[in-house]
RNA sequence: GGGUCGAUAGCUCAAUCGGUAGAGCAGUGGCCUUUUAAGCCAUUGGUUCUGGGUUCGAGUCCCAGUCGGCCUACCA
């Protein structure tokens, strides 16, 4: 292998090329292990701490080191002053000129050695010395390669053909360039696994969304936005844990195949179990099973989990999405409020540092913190449609109205529907600080307890941020007989579609419950300040390639 | 599903009225021991998404298809 020719023409030729050689030579190019004592981010902390400890014995060097910057400071501003009067035509390169002294920088002793390991990002050969880039976990770290510093000859015949995207371990202390970048003085590398295949360009990295959403690897190696806005979706995933335990909730885990895809109302994806020989469906909510979990006795239960829907892809919709799903016993929507006020005021506090949130549309601020709105929903769609009695046209009237309103409604519709959409496409976009919209109409969820006042409304709320719905939450229906009614109102003649294993476990009683879904990959997009959806998950669905 | 815009070198992008497909980065060879998108010299690299058509001539115009973005529809 090592003598075939070099074909220059392929990028991965060159790669394999090199690999051969290096086998050829009896080097391993992917290495079993590297033996890390630091990470990038550690490592620099680690120098930061050593240097504040010298500069605290000696209170001079700190002094010396001060005055030098200054200097240095002016210098540069001298040089490029100069080089503005020479652009502009001010001066000629030939005009004599003074710059200010910049005394001698003082030394400050290395740092200890650490020991690191990464993939190559930057790669500036500078003839017998070389400063590289890597990344790793928690971001990158700067190295400084001497020839004389590596064993005779290593720097020319192996050093030098490192390539971007190579994966290389490192050993040696730590110091401060001149510009003052923390960067490790390399004693000591290793190639720990090769890159066949070229990165793409370091400046402007990957644009192309599908090769990003396809390719993620690649858009996380290049694009620090993304990476960074992954790593913040774990977190806030692990803090959501972390506030609900502490709260005393159980985290359970409920079947994804149901026979009936209840809780919810949307098309489900649809499969078949071979060996019970019938058709299951993927989950399109947690909802039923969480409330059995409540009658079983286990009065403070959630759920975070993939739920699934057959329908459009669109900038807030992915068929498979993250959903998270809370019950409690003895509390009820009211308690659902101040428990999502909370655990959203904890992800800004752990997770974000900030209160304060800007839109990627428009870069309006969002704020999160405090007591947020609480308005009824009727009196929304009233002052949205500008009709204080709105709820008393009839059908015909309000679809007149949509149309003057300049919005597009289905006449085939039923009466609250055309409401809805009214609150859909007029409201609910426009709700960009966090709202709880109450008293929802009955007609829109089966699942929650009617409001005491006997007027048709839930003791729900929906809760809307970014003008987008967040978070439902109800008072949940645990009378049985209610619960049944409701039921065949929406499935009408089929009653197959009855979940009739839930609505016999509430039979056996359930206690007075507040519950709450949660949409992650939503409140993803809010807290990280993105635009899409597919921003916030690592492969979003897409149409397989052909081939 | 409908509308609309797009696909050119590994990556990011050019290409005038239909007239020899270019640049930067990456790669390759050389210079360079504190760089910051390092710099300098030289240089390789193309099924212009696929398949048809019009034309003396197509990256460019037409038709069909593939994949994608955006808008829209569906969406408790």
């Amino acid at each position: 292998m090592s003598d075939t020719p070099v074909d220059t023409s392929d990028l991965i030729a060159v790669r394999r090329q090199k690999l051969a050689d290096m086998r050829a030579r009896g080097i391993d190019p992917f290495r079993a292990n590297w033996d890390q004592t630091h990470t990038s981010k550690s490592a620099l902390t680690q120098f930061e701490a050593e240097e504040g400890a010298f500069f605290e014995k000696n209170p001079e060097v700190k002094a010396q080191l001060e005055t030098y910057e200054a200097a240095d400071a002016k210098l540069s501003a001298a040089k490029q002053e100069r080089r503005a009067k020479i652009e502009a035509g001010e001066l000629t390169a030939e005009d004599p000129y003074e710059l200010p002294e910049v005394p001698e920088k003082p030394e400050i002793p290395e740092g200890s050695v650490v020991s690191v390991a990464g993939r190559i990002v930057t790669f500036r050969v500078m003839g017998k010395a070389t400063f590289v880039k890597i990344l790793d976990r928690d971001g990158v770290v700067q190295l400084y390669v001497q020839r004389d510093a590596l064993p005779e000859g290593v720097y020319n015949t192996d050093f030098k053909k490192l390539d971007l995207g190579d994966i290389i371990g490192v050993r040696g202390p730590l110091f401060r360039t001149k510009t003052g970048e923390i960067t490790i003085r390399v004693q000591e590398y290793a190639l720990v696994s090769k890159a066949l295949r070229p990165l793409p360009e370091k400046f402007h990295g990957l644009t192309d969304s599908d090769t990003i959403y396809r390719q993620r690897h690649l858009d996380l190696i290049t694009n620090m936005e993304s990476r960074g806005r992954f790593i913040t979706r774990s977190r806030i995933i692990q803090e959501i844990r972390k506030f609900l335990w502490n709260r005393d909730f159980l985290e359970v885990e409920t079947p994804c195949l149901h026979g009936v895809a209840g809780g919810a109302a949307a098309r489900p994806f649809q499969t078949h179990f071979n060996a019970l020989d019938c058709d299951f469906n993927l989950r399109i909510a947690l909802e039923l099973h969480l409330k059995r979990m409540l009658v079983g006795g286990f009065d403070r239960v959630f759920e975070l989990g993939r739920v699934f829907r057959n329908e459009g892809l669109s900038r807030r919709h992915n068929p498979e999405f993250t959903m998270l799903e809370v019950y409690q016993a003895y509390s009820d929507h009211r308690g659902m409020m101040e428990l999502i006020k909370g655990m959203v005021h904890h992800l800004c506090e752990n997770v974000l540092g900030t209160y304060q949130i800007k839109r990627a549309d428009d870069g309006t601020v969002i704020d999160l913190s405090g007591d947020w709105r609480e308005v009824e929903y009727s009196d929304l769609v009233k002052e949205a449609t500008g009709d204080s009695d709105w709820f008393s046209r009839s059908k015909e009237e309000k679809l007149a109205a949509c149309a003057k309103l300049g919005i597009e409604v289905n006449p085939e519709l039923e009466d609250y529907e055309v409401t809805q959409d009214v609150y859909e496409k007029l409201v609910e976009v426009k709700l960009i600080q966090p709202t709880f919209v109450t008293r929802i109409p009955k007609e829109l969820i089966p699942l929650a307890k009617l409001n005491e006042s006997g007027d048709g409304t839930l003791d729900i709320f929906e809760l809307a941020i970014n003008g987008q719905e967040i978070a439902p939450a109800y008072s949940e229906q645990n009378d049985p007989d209610v619960q049944r009614e409701m039921f065949m109102e929406q499935v009408g003649e089929e009653t197959q579609n009855l979940d009739e294993e839930f609505l016999q476990a509430l039979e056996h009683g359930m206690p007075p419950a507040g519950g709450m879904g949660v949409g992650i990959d939503r409140l993803v997009i809010l807290l990280t300040e993105a635009s899409n959806i597919r921003d916030t998950i690592l492969f979003p669905a897409l149409r397989p390639e052909q081939g």
